[in-house]
DNA sequence: CATAAATAATGAGTCATACTCAGCAAAACT
DNA sequence: AGTTTTGCTGAGTATGACTCATTATTTATG
């Protein structure tokens, strides 16, 4: 049967990429000896060849396999009814718990973007993880909720940027997920903010103190 | 001369290192070859190991080098007479430019990082980098301009973080620096300034109220 | 200043390991 | 059943980091 026969194919070519991942991450790159990998994943050594060129084309595999499984999560972290504010921390704590559970693996992403000698490039999966954000920031300009005067890019850079420093500073600090992180980042965010005190209510102080106000009120309220 | 000899045997570990600097970043650590090193640095390749125990090591000290001369040239570049938040200007221009300028070794940093198979540690030199912003946010603090109720290391962390991702977006996409980056980083940070009534704008008392309730309920709404 | 001792440099050789390929096994056709 | 095609194997090769016996240079000593 061809289709038995194709899922035995994808099914070592699976087990090779797991065999590959959890070395890595447990020995690091360098550490990693193919030898090791292709027992594991229990193939002769030849074998890997036949399905990745060299030992760098394994590593963008799993590179590559890591970062299309965090879109996939991220996409399912969100809720779609949510506000774009909500939705902006529910991927930023999904993201930042991600990175600090598998930072081996993030660390060694660096790794795959130095092919040959090129400067660097971006994988092309990190690109579309990266997708997730710009279409909550797109949906937040679109409905005015968000000013769209700084490129995206930039409050891209911010969110990931900020992100994964932090990570690694919990991880070497070998602390868990912290929320102030994520407060704090957010708050930056509000800049962002379309707020109604300097458009709408401008003209009239007296009831933009009002609604501020109530707004305050209601934040402390819940606590 | 006893002098002159270890003049001699510095200008040795001098030359192994400039050498070595330009051919990681020529070809990038993998395609370095200690051959090649040794043959720029007009020794031979035993020798090399006579100051360096391992490749790793040599690379070890190539980032270290690079960033104990980093952090000179960003004590450097700041004015010591000017207000935090131009300090902070100087700053991030210096940084973001000096990222572009020598990305190459910048993202081999992550590579020293990976020591045996150690989670990952800071390098000792580049807690010392950090320690310039730290200072000049310290002294901000100090004197009431900025507050206190962030952790210092979040702070740092969104401003490296996000210098470093954008750095990376602009390498990849072949770019000069760009100074957008560095007015949004800084009016993101202006969130942290104690903005206070009796400022001297405060002509309109009535702008200054609501900046004020802005700002709490920012405060308010993060926790 | 000659000579011995100590220190530094060398590069041919060793060794570990990523990668190859000739031969073998299994599956797919006829 | 035989033939072709496709997939797998692991001993063997090539490469490049690292070693170490030998040689060169500097320093110490009478």
């Amino acid at each position: 049967m061809a289709d038995t026969q194709r899922q035995r194919l994808e099914a070592r070519e699976e087990a090779i990429l797991i065999a590959a991942t959890t070395l890595f991450g447990e020995s690091g790159v360098d550490g990693a000896r193919m030898a090791e990998i292709a027992k594991r994943a229990a193939v002769a050594e030849g074998t890997i060849y036949l399905y990745y060129k060299t030992k760098l084309d394994l590593l963008e595999a799993v590179v590559d396999r890591f970062w299309r499984e965090l879109t996939a999560g991220a996409r399912q972290a969100i809720t779609p009814s949510e506000t774009v504010s909500t939705q902006l921390r529910e991927l930023a704590t999904y993201h930042l718990t991600s990175l600090i559970d598998d930072f081996k693996i993030v660390d060694i992403t660096s790794r795959a973007r130095q092919w040959h000698s090129k400067p660097s490039r971006e994988l092309p999966q990190i690109r579309e993880y990266v997708r997730v954000f710009d279409d909550i920031i797109q949906r937040g300009i679109n409905s005015g909720e968000l000013e769209a005067s700084t490129p995206i890019w930039q409050i891209r850079d911010v969110f990931y940027g900020t992100l994964e420093h932090s990570a690694r500073t919990l991880v070497i600090r070998n602390q868990p997920i912290d929320m102030g992180v994520i407060d704090n980042l957010l708050g930056l965010f509000d800049q962002y903010r379309v707020v109604s005190l300097n458009d709408a209510g401008a003209k009239d102080s007296k009831q933009a103190v009002l609604q501020a106000l109530e707004k305050i009120e209601k934040q402390v309220s819940r606590w």
